[in-house]
DNA sequence: TTGTCAGACTTGTCAGACAAGTAAGATTGG
DNA sequence: CCAATCTTACTTGTCTGACAAGTCTGACAA
């Protein structure tokens, strides 16, 4: 009748403890050797109990100061999506399917429910996109300006479920905003969707959301068939080098137009 | 110049080198002592890389025996969004609203694109459905059907999108299938559904979910607007006790009705 | 008052060792 | 010759003790 503890059973342990609370920002007790002591484990152990809380984004810890805990952030499920369907034999068709549907109740439940706030930083998106004259920056906008309207939505299921498939869609915008035509084809439907949810015109936000999906499934119709995992990494490849990866960036990206936290 | 290699290349190469290819279920070469020689790591290092694809359901690690490569599954993102919204203040209603809209394209798409195999094993679901005695094996059945009928729209992103939802809504499931005049309810609809499939009436499908969907909305409005995570714990420690996951069950269920791979 | 620096923290990593589990060949009994 | 058992060589999982690198604090000196 010892303790056999397991590494979920710790790692549960300390997430009720000191993470399913709402002070967020501030250091976890000097993890390693106080809470191993603490708990009767090595710190080894207790360290591969922290990766793994670290790896499902509940912490971060820092090397030098300690562990902190994190608020949940849009992005977190994104990479294990990322993988598995770069794994699959998902091709961007698949894809847009899933988006057209996801976006256009995202659309629609924006324009009923968007808060001031919400729409003033959709503008700030909107004009970044237009003024960028780099496709990485016009990339960043749209990305954005899309995930501000999941935000708008004020329901945080929506916008995880589209955080999931961020990046993937985020792969699938460098490819097209790297085409005059479909930019300039869709700006004016970016124009459309805002002013459609300030004017809480849900089933006008809805129909722009669509036809600004399905033009660029009109455009690219062959490489949409092609498996997603060869056409994003030839794109990523060419955009942003080796040295950061499509994760990072996007988490940046965000945090620019100030959507580093959840709901 | 030398080889300052960090975490997350070691992995993207590993990845590159072992998995991407189609040899699905073999061996690694003998992973710690071996490969970390190879790579000029040591064995900890190579361990936390390896971790870190685990975790990414890429590979599974036997003790004793060695590492596996792993198909991508449906739940490998379900963790991560999990535990995300279990952080943040989701409703019931937040993830019915979701679930309503994603489902209702899923029954949708199903009509147009069942297979003879989908529409089997959705029938051998539904029979298991009527037939439960228990609660568990009653959700069991009724979380495999929703999730056959995302794998019969053929679409990997889709199905993603709904695994990534899987243990919330069964937790919800749960709930409500505690309820006989629920159950009463939406079992007809469950048919409704199967042979708009079986006819491949894609409006009638997309409709009876619908219907059923908002069915569980109306009769629980009172529980679906305090937090997921209070909920669900409760629900979840009462039918399945201490000892198994949500997750664990669940991955094990999905087996039962060959769900166990992606697409 | 201000700049510098030494010490006491933190996490990250390493090497070597051992336990527990598995698989397959060698050995022994029939 | 066949079959059951056992030894042995693997595997992963964990522990211990140690050191490097980064960060903060506070004392000390100009």
């Amino acid at each position: 009748m010892n303790t056999p503890i397991t590494q979920d059973k710790l790692a549960m342990e300390l997430t009720r403890r000191y993470i399913v609370g709402d002070e967020s920002v501030d250091s976890l007790m000097p993890s390693a050797r106080v809470l191993a002591e603490e708990y009767g484990v090595s710190r080894l152990f207790l360290r591969e109990v922290l990766a793994g809380l670290q790896r499902q984004g509940l912490i971060e810890t820092v090397p030098g100061r300690g562990v902190y805990v994190r608020k949940p952030h849009m992005l977190d499920a994104a990479k294990n999506v990322h993988t598995t369907l770069r794994q699959s034999a998902a091709t961007g068709h698949n894809l847009i399917e899933a988006r057209a549907n996801l976006e256009q109740e995202t659309a629609r439940l924006a324009a009923l429910r968007a808060t001031d706030d919400d729409i003033e930083q959709l503008e700030i998106a909107l004009l970044a996109f237009e003024s960028a004259s780099e496709l990485l920056a016009r990339a960043e906008a749209d990305i954005a300006f899309h995930s501000l309207l999941a935000k708008a939505t004020q329901n945080p299921v929506l916008q995880v479920m589209f955080g999931s498939i961020t990046t993937l869609t985020f792969e699938i915008m460098l490819r097209s905003l790297a085409d005059p035509e479909t930019v300039a084809k869709g700006a004016p439907l970016h124009h459309t969707i805002l002013n459609a949810v300030k004017d809480k015109n849900p089933e006008l936000a809805m129909k722009a959301m669509s036809q600004h999906l399905h033009l660029a499934e009109d455009t690219y119709a062959s490489d949409l068939s092609i498996p997603l995992s060869e056409v994003a990494s030839r794109i990523v490849k060419e955009v942003l080098g080796d040295s950061r990866t499509v994760h990072e960036v996007l988490e940046q990206a965000l945090k620019k137009y100030s959507m580093d936290i959840l709901r």
